[in-house]
DNA sequence: CTCAACCCTGACGTTAACGTAAGGGTTCAA
DNA sequence: TTGAACCCTTACGTTAACGTCAGGGTTGAG
């Protein structure tokens, strides 16, 4: 016996999947999963004498590992890169080391877009907040006089740039 | 005189670019720029007798605007129908509240982003902390091992997803 | 055996956001 | 009046990640 429960074990009949179903399973298209294939993402464990296509839970596993790192904005060419890549190595802590350390950099990579995503957020804060005082505006104001409109909220107040770009949009 | 800040002042004569330095100025490519007069997002003040196109300081405001759009995830087209709707509006509160009401909507889309984001880092994370381990494994040891090496750390320790689907990489 | 449900291999289509090249005017400082 | 640096329009090219036929086998329950 070889593992714990990462799936059904090594020799035994574990449940194999076909394209269809796998997709199903996956929330994928098949034409996704051949498309892996085809990148070397993602190969059948066998085919059927028939040349269907068949799949055992490991590949539930790689398709959320794909996603994962689509996520964190590897294509799918990297993926693959990637995978050669640790295909490449001979010794397991090799290949780990390799893991670890694509990891890291992504990881660096996950947090500065955080902190992106984060001063985007807060840019739109300040513009929906600049932008509540409107409420209060005339009706009858049009458009173009908006820069320089009644409001006493906007009297001596920079508009956001995210409202600036829009105020000449007429 | 109509507003107070907003780049050079009303009808005085404020610097105007071509394509060419503008482009410069705001990072982008002169097809680039065009691309976004073709879609509606950025027209030129004037054109000189010869055709050449000139814009004024808004342009850069402008360009900075769709560049952050496009980092919340609007695609061009999606700044397009954005624009034609507040053009649509015909009174300045009317046309504002549709921005603010924009905006609101992609504060929640970027907040869920980060979060996304944040649950990939600690994934991410899970699997450097788990793959230190592998640094006190035997080189020799070959891939093929990795589920049930020899590392006490990984004993009875299912391994993170991101670590698991490339264990039968090989 | 049958047939509906599936699957196979090409191979061309699609969308986004520009890139690139062709052929030919425009500017403006010298 | 040049001429180098720019600019114009038109139009086809590119990359990613699949979508969508077309034409034709495979499975397996009944």
């Amino acid at each position: 016996m070889r593992r714990a429960s990462t799936g059904p074990a090594s020799e035994e009949a574990c449940k194999l999947y076909r394209v269809g179903s796998l997709a199903r399973e996956a929330g994928k298209t098949v034409r996704a999963i051949r498309f892996y294939e085809e990148l070397g993402l993602l190969d059948p464990v066998s085919r059927t004498k028939g040349g269907f296509r068949q799949y055992d839970s490991n590949a539930l596993v790689r398709i959320h590992w794909i996603d994962r790192l689509q996520e964190l904005g590897f294509s799918l060419k990297d993926i693959g890169d990637f995978l050669g890549t640790i295909r490449g190595q001979d010794t397991a802590p090799a290949a780990m080391e390799q893991l670890a350390s694509s990891y890291t950099e992504k990881l660096a990579e996950t947090r500065a877009a955080i902190a992106r995503l984060q001063a985007l957020e807060r840019e739109l804060l300040d513009a929906v907040d600049y932008l509540s005082a409107c409420r209060t505006c005339a009706p009858s104001t049009e458009l173009s006089a908006c820069p320089s409109c009644g409001v006493s909220e906007h009297r001596d107040v920079e508009p956001p740039t995210m409202v600036a770009a829009v105020q000449d949009a007429v």
